[in-house]
DNA sequence: TTAATATGTTTACAGTGTCAACATATTAGT
DNA sequence: ACTAATATGTTGACACTGTAAACATATTAA
């Protein structure tokens, strides 16, 4: 059951996850993290045929945090909230989810499945959402739409603000957020 | 007028740009542009501190190139369609415009500059639309507030689209687009 | 004409991803 | 229990990378 360091491909992520989110994915590298586990330079290939493999894996683990901070809001308003407060917290990690390190989620299956199920998560929460407000019979396809609205609209929110390119007034962008996409 | 290359600064711009477009940011190295323009390793630096201050100039001719198809477009609603198919038609480039290559444009006054005149540009095609709605009363600020809306939204549904992570339906989003966000 | 400056080269350092060859620990098959 | 297969790890190497220091020369300004 143990092998020569126990459990080298677990103990990879993990130190992934944390050095991603200190300083960024472009700073992770192979080597420093092998030599922080006290393991050959060459040790990881044993368990990633590539980096971009580990990084897959971080982003993965990154979405399995966003479903949770999604699924610890009860109503479907906060959820909004919830995105832009983890995008926002957790930036370096969020950049990697979303950003050019990966190519398309389907290459990683773990990934796909892992984005799917946050996105399911707020796909739930908006049906909800509908149903609260008295809209019983919205086609599941219409669900599926304004749901991808509203991602998009959280995503891009963050993604503009974050330049600091045109406005710096979050608060506002925030409370905007999740009500016009949806409206 | 002319020093030993020429004008090794607009050409290593030049070339950049191709190689961005060609392959991404991230495989843009000074080394071999400097080698493909007949030049040292080294003498990029007489004209960029670092790599990052090249990538910037390169994003900045982005954000020029985009502020030309914006500029284009007669109709309003026809902006978020422009906007989509250069971000769709120069994946590259519009990664490195707004990905997380570069930090916070300010640091890079030009390439804020040009970025803040694309802006410019989608919000004053903007309060046309409004006009031409009959609209006629509409504050600079909320003028301002729908602009980011509509860029934000554009820009996530381009983002999450290329994941791939969601959906595939890319004529739908893009027609949905425009029309939702200002709603 | 001379001094300053802009531009370019050579050399070097420390770091990277990843491959090939080899070594050994663990497991599976007999 | 012994053996063969396999999983895991190490060493060493290659071809890259960004960029700093020291030096050389072309152009411009005084």
């Amino acid at each position: 059951m143990k092998y020569h360091h126990g459990n080298l491909r677990e103990n990879l992520i993990e130190q992934a996850c944390i050095a991603c989110e200190d300083s960024g994915w472009e700073n992770i590298s192979l080597r420093s993290l092998a030599k922080s586990l006290n393991v050959s330079q060459t040790a990881p290939y044993r368990h990633f045929e590539t980096k971009e493999e580990l990084l897959a894996e971080v982003a993965a683990m990154g979405f399995m945090r966003l479903s949770d901070s999604l699924k610890k809001t009860s109503k479907f308003l906060d959820s909004g909230l919830a995105y832009c407060e983890f995008a926002l917290k957790y930036q370096n990690t969020y950049d990697l989810m979303f950003g050019t390190a990966l190519g398309s989620f389907s290459v990683y299956p773990k990934l796909q499945l892992e984005a799917e199920i946050a996105f399911e998560t707020l796909r739930s929460d908006l049906k909800n959402h509908f149903i609260d407000l008295g809209h019983t019979n919205i086609s599941e396809e219409i669900i599926q739409e304004k749901c991808i609205s509203v991602w998009a609209f959280q995503h891009g929110i963050v993604g503009i603000l974050r330049k600091n390119a045109i406005a710096e007034d979050l608060g506002v962008a925030k409370e905007h957020g999740a009500m016009s996409a949806i409206s």
